[in-house]
RNA sequence: GGCGACGUGGCCAAGUGGAUAAGGCAAGGGUCUGCAAAACCCUCACCAUCGGUUCGAAUCCGAUCGUCGCCUCCA
């Protein structure tokens, strides 16, 4: 039994082998903190939550980094517009995304380290690399130079004859080949600096990556994620840089989620399609983003619209009823019944597991948990009792967990709390009535509470009840 | 133009060579219920098209059609 993990750079599924047993170096590129995050950010750290939780379920330690792009033009350019400080809007930015974050309950990260704390790593390693003739500064500038790097393309599988046709002719020319990348820019009057033996200036995008990944883990790390839309040029840059200069693998595993499919195409800023996480949680639930999440394979793209999100929140609302106790007229479950359970528990638990175990199949591991949830049902229904449900649920508990879903009831039931205590009364008196076989009244009473948004369920121990906004 | 991914039932989506093609949502029938709701039981797929490899293919190969991503900042 191992974990298989789908490597971007062999584009095979490997067998996860750590560079220290039992530990993880995980490293994942975080947003450019000048926006709101949206939910093409969520799908992607919640991609590698799932991935670190599935990790630490299976007993590795798991150091994770994530870090905050800081000092950036589009921040500056907007601070500009905003006439406030970069470093103050970016502050902004990184709250409200770890506020997101805590929102989609996506556990926090052990490390998340800055752009902008790490200029002298930043300076040691572009300095690094300019001795050993990787890159070579230019009028205050410093750029990494592709053609001396034999390795270049090799996770993206472009080689660089095939670009130069797509690169633009208008390219800045002083550079020895046009797609030489940045390390450090020179600073123009007014913007964030830093003094650099080229000069006043700021890091380059790609270089920040491999620097605090340097700072933290050292030569080499485990898994490094993010969107299959940094792969290029994002990540075969950071593999450039970093290898030139330790002169080792970089990351044994690179691991790249799909991207949210908004209308049938991506969600980007010039296609005007944002979803912002707020907007969303103030429409939906944090678990059926999740649940959108683990229904699909996390390299796909991802189909969003309403319809989906209405089927994840009824799929959750399956998910909770299995949580229901016992009946309270439970005479205890018969032989066959009591055997069915046990042996679900165990193929529901082998299953999720060897699902899981290959590239974190949580489609596949959902499936194994409702099978489970069914018969933990059925035998509700067949008079199990508590005592005998238990193991079943405790499991459902645990894997469910293990997925991050926290099975909240959703925002509204606490927003509607207060009106609660006359719901109640109205049940109650509803159920007089029903004694009384008031059909009539009792009807009324059920349908004008459905009408705002309180659903009531008779049972033979009673009436319960419960707030649904889409009722 | 170059590189890559994908096309499974009404919808979402696992499965990537072998016996009856997971699961969820929706739908239809039934049990239960005063009636509902929920739950439970039952029903519902020749895997884009065509050709090939194989004893055997949704799964491998080729072609065609379609969708999407990257090649510029992007999770």
């Amino acid at each position: 039994m191992s974990i298989q993990i789908f490597n971007t750079l062999t584009r095979t599924k490997e067998q996860l082998e750590t560079i220290e047993p039992g530990k993880v170096r995980m490293y994942v590129c975080g947003p450019t903190v000048y926006n709101k995050a949206h939910i093409g950010h969520a799908m992607s750290a919640l991609v590698f939550d799932v991935i670190r939780r599935y990790l630490e379920y299976r007993g590795f330690d798991v150091q994770f980094a994530m870090n905050f792009t800081d000092v950036d033009d589009k921040i500056i350019r907007r601070a500009n517009e905003m006439g406030i400080d970069p470093f103050d809007l970016a502050e902004g930015y990184i709250q409200d995304f770890q506020k997101n974050m805590a929102e989609l309950n996506i556990k926090p990260a052990s490390f998340n380290p800055r752009a902008s704390k790490e200029i002298d790593q930043i300076i040691a390693i572009v300095q690094g690399l300019i001795d050993k003739g990787a890159a070579y500064p230019l009028e205050g500038d410093v750029y990494f130079r592709v053609r001396n790097d034999p390795n270049y393309g090799k996770l993206s599988g472009r080689n660089l004859d095939d670009m130069r046709a797509g690169v633009r002719k208008e390219a800045d020319d002083r550079k020895e080949d046009p797609m030489d990348f940045a390390l450090w820019k020179s600073a123009k009057p007014g913007e964030p600096a830093w003094e650099s033996p080229w000069g006043p200036g700021r890091p380059g995008w790609h270089i920040e990556c491999s620097a605090m990944n340097y700072h933290y883990f050292g030569d080499s790390i485990d898994i490094h994620g993010g969107g299959n839309d940094l792969i290029f040029p994002h990540h075969e840059n950071e593999i450039a840089q970093s290898e030139l200069f330790t002169g080792k693998p970089f990351a044994r595993y690179w691991v790249h989620n799909g991207m949210l499919q908004l209308r049938g195409e991506k969600m980007s800023k010039s296609l005007g399609n944002i979803i912002s996480i707020d907007e969303f949680l103030t429409q939906h639930s944090a678990d059926s983003f999740r649940y959108l999440i683990l229904n699909s394979a996390y390299r796909n793209p991802i189909i969003f619209n309403d319809d989906v999100l209405m089927q994840a929140e009824k799929a959750l609302d399956r998910v909770r009823f299995a949580f229901n106790p016992a009946v309270e007229s439970a005479k205890g479950a018969s032989d066959s019944v009591k055997q069915t359970l046990s042996e679900q528990i165990n193929a529901t638990r082998n299953g999720f597991i060897n699902a899981m175990d290959d590239d974190f199949n949580s489609a596949g591991a959902l499936g194994n948990i409702f099978e489970l949830i069914r018969v933990i049902n059925y035998s509700r229904d067949e008079g199990a009792t508590q005592l005998e449900l238990q193991p079943a649920q405790d499991l459902l508990m645990e894997l469910t967990n293990v997925l991050g879903l926290t099975l909240a009831d959703g925002s509204e039931k606490k927003q509607m709390a207060e009106a609660d205590p006359f719901v109640q009364l109205l049940v109650d008196l509803r159920l007089e009535l029903r004694k009384q076989k008031n059909w009539g009244l009792a009807d009324q009473i059920r349908n004008q509470l459905f009408e705002k948004g309180v659903v009531l369920e008779d049972t033979k121990d009673g009436t319960t009840w419960h707030w649904d906004r889409r009722a």
